[in-house]
DNA sequence: CTTTGTTCATAGTTTTTATTCATCACAAGT
DNA sequence: ACTTGTGATGAATAAAAACTATGAACAAAG
């Protein structure tokens, strides 16, 4: 069982134009028995002749001939189309590109990255997913994800991660309220307060439950009732005197809001509790260099506040 | 250079509906390795990646991969429709065949002949042209038509013939001619006669000429009064009473007309002058299955009077 | 009627490509 | 640590495609 070729298919086309054996396996650059053999095959596997040698004067195609030379054109035609789609494919900065990054990362990050990015990818379609890092994971390894941004502890099988940024948190407290005039906070002061923390499920409220000793022993009802909610709701809550809580030193950039001069932002007492920022992608995934490039394009112009990591 | 093949692009449409190259290879019956390598070269060779390996689970398509596995189903559908086509050209009797006819056969032969093919070779557009041999031979040996029906002498380098019958001439008289009483006429008595003939560029005239020494010399204005005309033409005179003519035998199959009243057709004394009948086609003329068969027809069911030639 | 030139076909050989078998390296589960 | 399933790799081999040289057919010119 042996079966045409392209090849075969780009010679009938070239004898078809030439009408000369001779003149078009020299447009092929092979020589003319090559040319004459291929043809002969094809005849015999196709069961048709296809040109109708006379010794002097042109070739002449038959009927027949003439319909499959039109066709091999149209097949010819359809292969280089499937080049030029692999050309364009060949940028890295092209095609859709899938993102995900975790609630507590993305409104902070993305404002400022995505223009970034339109800027210096315009034909790179992102497609931006917020979730928590159990649910980007997952897409992550079923491939519906192609990278996401998330926060360290990371480490899954078959995932390779980059630390992008370090971010201290800071704490952010009532105006009114009796540490205003600190400079620093020590962790271990937190367990004395109300702290308002987000849901289960947020990585960064179990890395500040970890950071911060014994904080959920005064575990209220009102940190309860914010399952569900966003660092934002629980800022809103601290401007509004409800009570304290813990925000990465990002989110501050966004207070430009009427919050702000409702809340003092105070920085914890040294060793500092933070996060580590990574974007994480299967090791397999081919188009690294489009992750290089966002890698690059968040720690080029980084926010404020955090300590780039290389 | 080296060009993507096809036997590359259904290896990777094999490994896209496997997803697995194991799997993929043994549908395609190849080994692994191979269906490996020859991926790993088109990926080289169009500069994209087309499938994510993990080792573990499953193959991944890379969103360039499925852009370049759905042309790729393209190229090969359009690859088996070139085979497909090939495949119905196969029948000798499909598609198109172009039959040239001289004048003087053309209406005596064609009536009988188109039928019996058409019901013989549904498939086969048999188109017909009538013309002078000269031009059929023109039109024959620029590829312009298939076969040429033809009559002896005929023989031009390139060019094959084969006879297919033999026919003989017979003298046309009016009902009232000084001759109707005989039996047979010797061919040269035909000199005494006012004998119309069609005009130059009719080899029938050439062969009555040949065949009646001296007829010409009654050369009347007649005669030449009859340049472009048919035979048919020349029989309505006969019957109107204005000389006699030459005909072959097979155009009195035709005379089922009025004039056959009017018309003694008589036989040339032994040896009787006669015209053999051929079809002729280029000697690399691919298609000699169509000739046979439209050979075979014809001396299948002769018409009256001739005699068949193998 | 031979010679010459053109053209495609064929033979024999070489080079290139495709394929195979055996084995490796890697990651997941057990 | 061991086993299993996966694709990749290396060396050897089979298959193909290619080339050079030559042949055969034939038309045109001497």
């Amino acid at each position: 069982m042996n079966r045409m070729t392209l090849t075969e298919l780009r010679y009938i086309v070239a004898v078809s134009q030439k009408n000369h054996f001779g003149l078009a396996s020299q447009a092929c650059f092979v020589s003319q028995p090559t040319l004459s053999i291929a043809i002969k095959k094809l005849e015999g596997e196709l069961g048709v002749r296809l040109f109708e040698r006379s010794s002097k004067n042109e070739i002449r195609i038959t009927e027949i001939g003439q319909q499959v030379i039109d066709q091999a054109h149209i097949v010819l035609q359809e292969t280089r189309i499937l080049s030029e789609i692999a050309q364009q494919g060949k940028d890295p900065l092209s095609g859709t590109f899938k993102l995900g990054v975790i609630y507590t990362i993305g409104p902070y990050l993305l404002p400022s990255l995505i223009p970034k990015l339109k800027k210096l990818a315009p034909n790179l379609k992102l497609i931006i997913e917020e979730n928590f890092t159990i649910n980007l994971y997952q897409s992550l390894k079923q491939g519906v994800l192609d990278a996401i941004i998330i926060s360290y502890p990371f480490a899954e099988p078959g995932i390779e991660t980059v630390p992008l940024y370090e971010e201290p948190f800071v704490v952010a407290l009532p105006r009114d309220h009796a540490w205003n005039k600190r400079k620093e906070i020590p962790p271990e002061d937190l367990a004395q307060e109300d702290l308002m923390l987000l849901g289960a499920g947020h990585c960064f409220r179990d890395q500040v439950i970890n950071a911060c000793p014994n904080c959920m022993l005064g575990n209220s009802e009102i940190t309860r009732s914010l399952e569900g909610g966003s660092l934002e709701t629980i800022r809103h809550m601290v401007a509004a005197g409800t009570g304290i809580t813990v925000l990465p030193q990002t989110s501050i950039l966004h207070s430009y809001h009427d919050d702000e001069r409702l809340i003092d932002f105070k920085p914890f007492k040294a060793p500092a509790p933070s996060r580590t920022v990574a974007i994480a992608w299967r090791k397999h995934y081919p188009r690294k260099e489009t992750i290089a490039t966002i890698r690059e394009t968040i720690q080029a112009s980084p926010l404020n506040g955090v300590e780039i990591l290389r």
